[in-house]
DNA sequence: GTCTATAGCTTGATAGAC
DNA sequence: GTCTATCAAGCTATAGAC
Protein backbone atom coordinates (compact mmCIF):
# COMPACT_ATOMS: atom_id res chain seq x y z
CA UNK A 1 0.00 0.00 0.00
CA UNK A 2 2.71 2.22 0.88
CA UNK A 3 4.57 1.32 -2.06
CA UNK A 4 1.97 2.13 -4.58
CA UNK A 5 1.56 5.37 -3.06
CA UNK A 6 4.80 6.19 -3.20
CA UNK A 7 4.56 5.32 -7.04
CA UNK A 8 1.48 6.83 -8.02
CA UNK A 9 3.28 9.89 -6.58
CA UNK A 10 6.26 9.59 -8.66
CA UNK A 11 4.23 8.92 -11.81
CA UNK A 12 1.97 11.42 -11.21
CA UNK A 13 4.75 14.01 -10.95
CA UNK A 14 6.47 13.02 -14.10
CA UNK A 15 3.71 12.94 -16.00
CA UNK A 16 2.65 16.58 -14.56
CA UNK A 17 6.14 18.02 -15.60
CA UNK A 18 5.46 16.89 -19.71
CA UNK A 19 2.21 18.08 -18.64
CA UNK A 20 3.09 21.50 -17.98
CA UNK A 21 6.09 21.97 -20.57
CA UNK A 22 2.83 21.28 -23.26
CA UNK A 23 0.69 23.65 -21.50
CA UNK A 24 2.54 26.84 -21.27
CA UNK A 25 3.95 25.77 -25.23
CA UNK A 26 0.27 25.62 -26.39
CA UNK A 27 -0.08 28.83 -24.49
CA UNK A 28 3.32 30.93 -25.64
CA UNK A 29 2.49 29.56 -28.91
CA UNK A 30 -0.91 30.33 -29.53
CA UNK A 31 0.27 34.00 -28.47
CA UNK A 32 3.41 34.53 -30.62
CA UNK A 33 3.44 31.28 -32.97
CA UNK A 34 6.30 28.74 -33.32
CA UNK A 35 9.35 30.84 -33.56
CA UNK A 36 8.58 33.58 -31.74
CA UNK A 37 8.96 31.88 -28.57
CA UNK A 38 11.53 29.81 -27.14
CA UNK A 39 12.43 26.54 -25.53
CA UNK A 40 13.73 28.50 -22.78
CA UNK A 41 10.86 30.86 -22.53
CA UNK A 42 8.48 27.74 -22.45
CA UNK A 43 10.49 26.05 -19.60
CA UNK A 44 10.95 28.83 -17.56
CA UNK A 45 7.23 29.75 -17.50
CA UNK A 46 6.20 26.13 -16.66
CA UNK A 47 8.82 25.71 -13.95
CA UNK A 48 10.87 23.07 -15.11
CA UNK A 49 14.39 22.89 -16.03
CA UNK A 50 15.40 23.68 -19.97
CA UNK A 51 16.95 20.65 -20.70
CA UNK A 52 13.91 18.81 -20.00
CA UNK A 53 11.60 19.79 -23.30
CA UNK A 54 14.11 18.07 -25.06
CA UNK A 55 14.48 15.14 -23.26
CA UNK A 56 10.66 14.67 -23.55
CA UNK A 57 10.07 16.10 -27.22
CA UNK A 58 13.35 15.84 -29.06
CA UNK A 59 13.00 19.15 -29.95
CA UNK A 60 11.37 22.44 -30.13
CA UNK A 61 9.48 21.03 -33.38
CA UNK A 62 8.81 17.75 -31.78
CA UNK A 63 6.95 19.82 -28.85
CA UNK A 64 5.13 21.54 -31.31
CA UNK A 65 3.77 18.45 -32.95
CA UNK A 66 2.93 17.21 -29.39
CA UNK A 67 0.63 20.33 -28.71
CA UNK A 68 -0.87 20.03 -31.96
CA UNK A 69 -1.49 16.58 -31.25
CA UNK A 70 -2.80 16.19 -27.89
CA UNK A 71 -6.01 17.86 -27.99
CA UNK A 72 -6.82 17.06 -31.37
CA UNK A 73 -7.72 13.33 -30.45
CA UNK A 74 -9.95 14.41 -27.83
CA UNK A 75 -11.56 16.99 -29.87
CA UNK A 76 -12.31 14.27 -32.50
CA UNK A 77 -13.80 11.91 -29.86
CA UNK A 78 -16.26 14.68 -29.42
CA UNK A 79 -16.83 15.38 -32.70
CA UNK A 80 -17.74 11.54 -33.04
CA UNK A 81 -19.66 11.36 -30.23
CA UNK A 82 -21.79 14.58 -30.92
CA UNK A 83 -22.40 13.24 -34.82
CA UNK A 84 -23.36 9.38 -33.41
CA UNK A 85 -26.00 11.23 -30.61
CA UNK A 86 -27.51 12.72 -34.22
CA UNK A 87 -27.70 9.57 -35.80
CA UNK A 88 -29.14 7.73 -32.54
CA UNK A 89 -31.80 10.63 -32.32
CA UNK A 90 -32.69 10.77 -35.69
CA UNK A 91 -33.62 7.28 -36.00
CA UNK A 92 -34.96 6.21 -39.54
CA UNK A 93 -35.63 9.70 -41.15
CA UNK A 94 -32.37 11.56 -42.43
CA UNK A 95 -29.82 13.98 -40.39
CA UNK A 96 -30.88 17.75 -41.34
CA UNK A 97 -27.55 19.99 -42.45
CA UNK A 98 -27.97 22.18 -39.89
CA UNK A 99 -27.44 19.14 -36.69
CA UNK A 100 -24.14 17.95 -38.68
CA UNK A 101 -23.15 21.17 -38.56
CA UNK A 102 -23.87 21.82 -35.17
CA UNK A 103 -22.22 18.60 -34.11
CA UNK A 104 -19.09 19.91 -36.03
CA UNK A 105 -18.87 23.30 -34.22
CA UNK A 106 -20.07 22.68 -30.95
CA UNK A 107 -17.66 20.61 -29.44
CA UNK A 108 -15.37 23.58 -30.02
CA UNK A 109 -17.80 25.83 -28.15
CA UNK A 110 -18.26 22.91 -25.00
CA UNK A 111 -15.04 23.04 -24.63
CA UNK A 112 -14.10 26.71 -25.14
CA UNK A 113 -16.81 26.92 -22.00
CA UNK A 114 -15.69 24.26 -19.93
CA UNK A 115 -12.32 23.25 -20.79
CA UNK A 116 -10.67 26.55 -19.50
CA UNK A 117 -7.74 28.63 -20.77
CA UNK A 118 -6.00 25.66 -22.27
CA UNK A 119 -8.39 24.85 -24.93
CA UNK A 120 -8.56 28.55 -25.86
CA UNK A 121 -4.93 28.52 -26.53
CA UNK A 122 -4.98 25.20 -28.21
CA UNK A 123 -7.94 26.68 -30.66
CA UNK A 124 -5.95 30.14 -30.92
CA UNK A 125 -3.37 27.89 -32.01
CA UNK A 126 -5.46 25.84 -34.85
CA UNK A 127 -6.21 28.97 -36.81
CA UNK A 128 -3.16 29.86 -36.79
CA UNK A 129 -2.02 26.77 -38.33
CA UNK A 130 -5.02 26.50 -40.43
CA UNK A 131 -4.03 29.32 -42.22
CA UNK A 132 -0.32 29.15 -42.72
CA UNK A 133 0.66 28.10 -46.15
CA UNK A 134 3.72 26.10 -44.58
CA UNK A 135 1.75 23.86 -42.12
CA UNK A 136 -1.87 24.23 -43.13
CA UNK A 137 -1.83 21.78 -46.06
CA UNK A 138 -0.03 19.21 -43.77
CA UNK A 139 -0.30 19.21 -40.22
CA UNK A 140 -4.68 19.93 -39.77
CA UNK A 141 -4.89 16.88 -42.46
CA UNK A 142 -2.85 14.49 -40.44
CA UNK A 143 -5.09 14.94 -37.34
CA UNK A 144 -8.06 16.21 -38.56
CA UNK A 145 -9.13 14.75 -42.26
CA UNK A 146 -10.37 11.70 -40.86
CA UNK A 147 -12.91 13.12 -38.99
CA UNK A 148 -13.55 15.71 -41.59
CA UNK A 149 -14.22 12.56 -43.84
CA UNK A 150 -16.45 11.82 -41.77
CA UNK A 151 -18.98 14.66 -41.54
CA UNK A 152 -18.58 15.15 -45.39
CA UNK A 153 -19.70 11.66 -45.55
CA UNK A 154 -23.07 12.84 -43.21
CA UNK A 155 -23.43 15.95 -45.40
CA UNK A 156 -23.21 14.15 -48.53
CA UNK A 157 -26.34 11.97 -47.05
CA UNK A 158 -28.17 14.66 -46.10
CA UNK A 159 -27.60 16.55 -49.64
CA UNK A 160 -28.00 13.40 -51.78
CA UNK A 161 -28.15 15.77 -55.18
CA UNK A 162 -25.23 17.91 -54.09
CA UNK A 163 -22.10 18.73 -56.28
CA UNK A 164 -19.03 16.90 -55.00
CA UNK A 165 -16.68 20.01 -55.75
CA UNK A 166 -19.71 22.44 -53.64
CA UNK A 167 -19.54 20.14 -50.78
CA UNK A 168 -15.80 20.49 -50.20
CA UNK A 169 -15.06 24.23 -51.01
CA UNK A 170 -18.46 25.19 -48.18
CA UNK A 171 -16.56 23.14 -45.74
CA UNK A 172 -13.65 25.29 -46.32
CA UNK A 173 -15.82 28.27 -45.98
CA UNK A 174 -17.01 26.35 -42.90
CA UNK A 175 -13.40 26.18 -41.40
CA UNK A 176 -12.28 29.62 -42.05
CA UNK A 177 -15.05 31.02 -40.33
CA UNK A 178 -15.07 28.56 -37.36
CA UNK A 179 -11.17 28.33 -36.82
CA UNK A 180 -11.44 32.41 -36.88
CA UNK A 181 -14.13 32.58 -34.69
CA UNK A 182 -12.38 30.73 -31.83
CA UNK A 183 -9.27 32.33 -32.05
CA UNK A 184 -11.06 35.13 -30.10
CA UNK A 185 -8.64 37.85 -32.05
CA UNK A 186 -11.02 40.78 -30.74
CA UNK A 187 -11.10 42.01 -34.10
CA UNK A 188 -14.76 42.15 -34.48
CA UNK A 189 -14.94 44.10 -31.16
CA UNK A 190 -13.26 47.20 -32.62
CA UNK A 191 -15.09 47.39 -35.71
CA UNK A 192 -18.31 47.37 -33.82
CA UNK A 193 -16.88 49.33 -31.61
CA UNK A 194 -17.90 46.94 -28.38
CA UNK A 195 -21.18 45.61 -30.03
CA UNK A 196 -20.01 42.15 -30.76
CA UNK A 197 -17.82 40.83 -28.43
CA UNK A 198 -15.26 38.20 -29.74
CA UNK A 199 -15.29 36.67 -25.89
CA UNK A 200 -18.82 35.70 -26.28
CA UNK A 201 -18.82 32.69 -28.16
CA UNK A 202 -22.49 31.90 -27.34
CA UNK A 203 -23.41 34.81 -29.50
CA UNK A 204 -21.07 34.00 -32.59
CA UNK A 205 -22.31 30.68 -32.44
CA UNK A 206 -25.96 30.59 -32.22
CA UNK A 207 -25.47 32.95 -35.68
CA UNK A 208 -22.62 30.74 -37.08
CA UNK A 209 -24.67 27.57 -37.61
CA UNK A 210 -27.66 29.24 -39.58
CA UNK A 211 -25.38 31.12 -41.38
CA UNK A 212 -23.23 28.33 -42.46
CA UNK A 213 -26.21 25.69 -42.79
CA UNK A 214 -27.90 28.33 -45.45
CA UNK A 215 -24.25 28.49 -46.90
CA UNK A 216 -24.27 24.87 -47.58
CA UNK A 217 -28.53 24.50 -48.58
CA UNK A 218 -27.57 27.47 -51.23
CA UNK A 219 -24.77 25.53 -52.81
CA UNK A 220 -25.33 21.64 -52.16
CA UNK A 221 -29.17 22.35 -52.61
CA UNK A 222 -31.37 21.78 -55.64
CA UNK B 1 17.45 67.75 -69.23
CA UNK B 2 20.35 65.79 -68.77
CA UNK B 3 20.23 66.64 -65.32
CA UNK B 4 16.99 65.73 -64.82
CA UNK B 5 17.54 62.20 -66.58
CA UNK B 6 20.39 61.58 -63.76
CA UNK B 7 18.29 62.30 -60.69
CA UNK B 8 15.48 60.20 -62.30
CA UNK B 9 18.08 57.31 -62.32
CA UNK B 10 19.21 57.76 -59.00
CA UNK B 11 15.68 57.85 -57.60
CA UNK B 12 14.90 54.90 -59.34
CA UNK B 13 17.77 53.05 -58.40
CA UNK B 14 17.13 54.07 -54.64
CA UNK B 15 13.19 53.36 -54.64
CA UNK B 16 14.14 49.95 -56.35
CA UNK B 17 16.18 48.65 -53.22
CA UNK B 18 12.83 49.62 -51.26
CA UNK B 19 10.79 47.80 -52.75
CA UNK B 20 13.11 44.99 -53.45
CA UNK B 21 13.31 44.75 -49.90
CA UNK B 22 9.59 44.87 -49.46
CA UNK B 23 8.64 42.23 -52.00
CA UNK B 24 11.91 40.18 -50.15
CA UNK B 25 9.89 40.47 -46.75
CA UNK B 26 6.57 40.33 -48.06
CA UNK B 27 7.60 36.65 -50.10
CA UNK B 28 9.55 35.60 -46.60
CA UNK B 29 6.82 36.65 -43.82
CA UNK B 30 3.85 35.10 -45.84
CA UNK B 31 5.98 31.65 -45.85
CA UNK B 32 7.54 31.67 -42.24
CA UNK B 33 6.09 34.66 -40.23
CA UNK B 34 7.25 37.63 -38.77
CA UNK B 35 9.44 35.91 -36.34
CA UNK B 36 10.36 33.31 -38.67
CA UNK B 37 12.59 35.32 -40.84
CA UNK B 38 15.79 37.27 -39.91
CA UNK B 39 16.86 40.70 -41.28
CA UNK B 40 19.61 39.39 -43.08
CA UNK B 41 17.61 36.83 -44.54
CA UNK B 42 15.49 39.58 -45.97
CA UNK B 43 18.21 41.32 -47.51
CA UNK B 44 20.21 38.73 -48.75
CA UNK B 45 17.21 37.13 -50.73
CA UNK B 46 16.72 41.11 -52.01
CA UNK B 47 20.23 41.35 -52.99
CA UNK B 48 20.86 44.33 -50.88
CA UNK B 49 22.94 45.13 -47.65
CA UNK B 50 22.30 44.14 -44.43
CA UNK B 51 22.08 47.25 -43.20
CA UNK B 52 19.90 48.73 -45.26
CA UNK B 53 16.78 46.91 -43.91
CA UNK B 54 17.01 48.91 -40.66
CA UNK B 55 18.05 52.11 -42.62
CA UNK B 56 14.75 52.50 -44.54
CA UNK B 57 12.53 50.97 -41.55
CA UNK B 58 13.98 51.76 -38.65
CA UNK B 59 13.32 48.15 -37.35
CA UNK B 60 12.41 44.51 -38.58
CA UNK B 61 9.10 45.62 -37.29
CA UNK B 62 8.78 48.63 -39.08
CA UNK B 63 9.49 46.81 -42.09
CA UNK B 64 6.78 44.21 -41.12
CA UNK B 65 4.11 47.48 -40.78
CA UNK B 66 5.12 49.10 -43.99
CA UNK B 67 4.70 45.57 -45.71
CA UNK B 68 1.19 45.15 -44.35
CA UNK B 69 0.64 48.72 -44.99
CA UNK B 70 1.94 49.14 -48.58
CA UNK B 71 -0.96 46.96 -50.12
CA UNK B 72 -3.46 47.89 -47.51
CA UNK B 73 -3.76 50.98 -49.24
CA UNK B 74 -4.37 49.78 -53.10
CA UNK B 75 -6.67 47.43 -51.87
CA UNK B 76 -8.75 49.69 -50.32
CA UNK B 77 -8.80 51.88 -53.42
CA UNK B 78 -9.30 49.03 -55.76
CA UNK B 79 -12.46 48.10 -53.58
CA UNK B 80 -13.92 51.60 -53.67
CA UNK B 81 -13.69 51.79 -57.02
CA UNK B 82 -15.82 48.44 -57.21
CA UNK B 83 -18.48 49.75 -54.95
CA UNK B 84 -18.49 52.64 -56.54
CA UNK B 85 -19.27 50.75 -59.65
CA UNK B 86 -22.05 49.05 -58.32
CA UNK B 87 -23.94 52.01 -57.03
CA UNK B 88 -23.27 54.08 -60.35
CA UNK B 89 -24.98 51.17 -62.19
CA UNK B 90 -27.48 50.46 -59.69
CA UNK B 91 -28.82 54.25 -60.06
CA UNK B 92 -31.62 54.36 -57.60
CA UNK B 93 -32.84 50.92 -57.23
CA UNK B 94 -30.94 49.76 -54.10
CA UNK B 95 -27.66 47.67 -53.86
CA UNK B 96 -28.20 43.86 -53.97
CA UNK B 97 -26.10 42.24 -51.05
CA UNK B 98 -24.70 39.67 -53.80
CA UNK B 99 -23.22 42.85 -55.66
CA UNK B 100 -22.08 44.17 -52.45
CA UNK B 101 -20.27 40.83 -51.84
CA UNK B 102 -19.16 41.16 -55.05
CA UNK B 103 -17.36 44.22 -54.85
CA UNK B 104 -15.72 43.38 -51.28
CA UNK B 105 -14.17 39.91 -52.51
CA UNK B 106 -13.20 40.70 -56.35
CA UNK B 107 -10.29 42.97 -56.04
CA UNK B 108 -8.95 39.97 -54.62
CA UNK B 109 -9.69 37.84 -57.14
CA UNK B 110 -8.37 39.95 -59.65
CA UNK B 111 -5.13 41.22 -58.00
CA UNK B 112 -4.45 37.74 -57.24
CA UNK B 113 -4.94 37.04 -60.77
CA UNK B 114 -3.20 39.69 -62.22
CA UNK B 115 -0.88 41.19 -59.47
CA UNK B 116 1.20 38.42 -59.83
CA UNK B 117 3.72 36.29 -56.73
CA UNK B 118 3.49 39.61 -54.81
CA UNK B 119 0.07 40.39 -54.30
CA UNK B 120 -0.44 36.03 -53.36
CA UNK B 121 2.02 36.26 -50.79
CA UNK B 122 0.11 39.18 -48.91
CA UNK B 123 -3.03 37.56 -48.54
CA UNK B 124 -1.56 34.41 -47.03
CA UNK B 125 0.34 37.24 -44.48
CA UNK B 126 -2.93 38.96 -44.09
CA UNK B 127 -4.70 35.20 -43.40
CA UNK B 128 -2.28 34.75 -41.00
CA UNK B 129 -2.35 38.37 -39.19
CA UNK B 130 -6.27 38.37 -39.41
CA UNK B 131 -5.94 34.73 -37.15
CA UNK B 132 -3.09 36.22 -34.48
CA UNK B 133 -4.33 37.13 -31.67
CA UNK B 134 -1.71 39.90 -31.23
CA UNK B 135 -1.90 41.43 -34.12
CA UNK B 136 -5.54 40.29 -35.57
CA UNK B 137 -7.43 42.68 -33.45
CA UNK B 138 -4.94 45.61 -33.66
CA UNK B 139 -3.17 45.81 -37.43
CA UNK B 140 -6.01 44.82 -39.31
CA UNK B 141 -8.38 47.31 -37.67
CA UNK B 142 -5.67 50.01 -38.22
CA UNK B 143 -5.62 49.45 -42.07
CA UNK B 144 -9.02 48.33 -43.22
CA UNK B 145 -11.79 49.34 -40.96
CA UNK B 146 -12.61 52.40 -42.91
CA UNK B 147 -13.07 50.79 -45.50
CA UNK B 148 -15.17 47.59 -43.88
CA UNK B 149 -17.49 50.32 -42.27
CA UNK B 150 -18.09 51.61 -45.63
CA UNK B 151 -19.54 48.37 -46.90
CA UNK B 152 -21.50 47.90 -43.66
CA UNK B 153 -23.08 50.87 -44.86
CA UNK B 154 -24.06 49.50 -48.21
CA UNK B 155 -25.05 46.26 -46.19
CA UNK B 156 -27.26 47.80 -43.90
CA UNK B 157 -28.54 50.30 -46.52
CA UNK B 158 -29.56 46.45 -48.56
CA UNK B 159 -30.64 45.36 -45.54
CA UNK B 160 -33.13 47.94 -44.03
CA UNK B 161 -34.40 45.72 -41.48
CA UNK B 162 -31.06 44.01 -40.50
CA UNK B 163 -30.23 43.27 -36.69
CA UNK B 164 -26.90 45.09 -36.39
CA UNK B 165 -25.23 42.38 -34.44
CA UNK B 166 -25.87 39.71 -36.96
CA UNK B 167 -24.81 42.09 -39.62
CA UNK B 168 -21.45 42.13 -38.06
CA UNK B 169 -21.60 38.71 -37.33
CA UNK B 170 -22.00 38.15 -40.47
CA UNK B 171 -19.30 39.79 -42.05
CA UNK B 172 -16.84 38.49 -39.38
CA UNK B 173 -17.87 34.83 -40.98
CA UNK B 174 -16.80 36.68 -44.65
CA UNK B 175 -13.73 37.75 -43.10
CA UNK B 176 -12.54 34.62 -41.85
CA UNK B 177 -13.47 32.43 -45.21
CA UNK B 178 -12.28 34.83 -47.32
CA UNK B 179 -8.57 35.47 -45.84
CA UNK B 180 -8.71 31.58 -45.79
CA UNK B 181 -9.64 31.03 -49.48
CA UNK B 182 -6.84 33.64 -50.67
CA UNK B 183 -4.41 32.09 -48.42
CA UNK B 184 -4.25 28.72 -50.69
CA UNK B 185 -2.66 26.70 -47.91
CA UNK B 186 -3.38 23.58 -50.06
CA UNK B 187 -5.84 22.05 -47.52
CA UNK B 188 -8.84 21.45 -49.60
CA UNK B 189 -6.95 19.48 -52.50
CA UNK B 190 -5.62 17.01 -49.58
CA UNK B 191 -8.91 16.48 -48.24
CA UNK B 192 -10.41 16.21 -51.50
CA UNK B 193 -7.52 14.07 -53.01
CA UNK B 194 -7.07 16.70 -55.57
CA UNK B 195 -10.60 17.22 -56.43
CA UNK B 196 -10.67 20.86 -55.44
CA UNK B 197 -7.89 22.83 -55.74
CA UNK B 198 -6.40 25.91 -53.56
CA UNK B 199 -4.70 27.75 -56.57
CA UNK B 200 -8.53 27.99 -58.59
CA UNK B 201 -9.53 30.85 -56.94
CA UNK B 202 -11.61 31.34 -59.49
CA UNK B 203 -13.82 28.14 -58.83
CA UNK B 204 -13.32 29.16 -55.00
CA UNK B 205 -14.72 32.88 -55.74
CA UNK B 206 -17.61 31.33 -57.97
CA UNK B 207 -18.70 28.98 -54.93
CA UNK B 208 -17.93 31.98 -51.80
CA UNK B 209 -20.07 34.84 -53.12
CA UNK B 210 -23.60 33.01 -53.26
CA UNK B 211 -22.45 31.03 -50.09
CA UNK B 212 -21.64 34.29 -48.13
CA UNK B 213 -24.52 35.72 -49.65
CA UNK B 214 -27.19 32.69 -48.52
CA UNK B 215 -25.68 33.31 -45.00
CA UNK B 216 -26.09 37.27 -44.80
CA UNK B 217 -29.65 36.69 -46.46
CA UNK B 218 -30.27 34.19 -43.63
CA UNK B 219 -29.67 36.41 -40.53
CA UNK B 220 -29.85 40.01 -41.68
CA UNK B 221 -33.09 39.53 -44.12
CA UNK B 222 -36.17 39.33 -42.25
C1' DG C 1 23.00 56.36 -49.15
C1' DT C 2 25.77 52.41 -48.79
C1' DC C 3 28.60 49.12 -46.61
C1' DT C 4 31.90 46.90 -43.11
C1' DA C 5 32.54 45.47 -38.70
C1' DT C 6 31.09 44.32 -34.49
C1' DA C 7 28.77 44.75 -30.02
C1' DG C 8 25.88 42.34 -27.05
C1' DC C 9 22.46 38.86 -26.72
C1' DT C 10 19.68 34.84 -27.41
C1' DT C 11 18.99 30.70 -29.75
C1' DG C 12 18.42 25.09 -30.01
C1' DA C 13 20.67 21.36 -28.58
C1' DT C 14 23.72 18.31 -25.91
C1' DA C 15 27.46 16.13 -23.00
C1' DG C 16 28.13 14.60 -18.65
C1' DA C 17 27.56 14.88 -13.43
C1' DC C 18 24.33 13.16 -10.13
C1' DG D 1 14.96 11.56 -14.86
C1' DT D 2 16.91 15.84 -13.66
C1' DC D 3 20.04 19.56 -13.89
C1' DT D 4 24.42 22.32 -14.73
C1' DA D 5 27.38 24.07 -17.99
C1' DT D 6 28.48 25.05 -22.38
C1' DC D 7 28.83 25.20 -27.46
C1' DA D 8 28.51 27.03 -31.96
C1' DA D 9 25.46 29.60 -34.50
C1' DG D 10 22.45 33.09 -35.32
C1' DC D 11 20.11 37.26 -34.02
C1' DT D 12 18.92 42.75 -34.08
C1' DA D 13 20.78 46.94 -34.18
C1' DT D 14 24.30 50.42 -34.64
C1' DA D 15 28.66 53.12 -34.96
C1' DG D 16 31.64 54.82 -38.17
C1' DA D 17 34.30 54.64 -42.73
C1' DC D 18 33.47 55.99 -47.33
Amino acid sequence: MNKKVKTTTVKTTKGERKQKILDSAERLFAIKGFEGVSVREVTKNAGVDVALANYYFNSKRGLFDAVLMRRAEILNEYRMEALEACEREAGDTPLTVEAIIDAYTHPLLDRSHLGGAGWKSYFSLIAQVNNSPEWGGIMLPRYYDPIVRRFMDALRNAMPNSNEENLYWCYHFLSGALTLTFAETGRIDHLSNGLCKSKDLEAVHARLVPFITAGFNALCQE
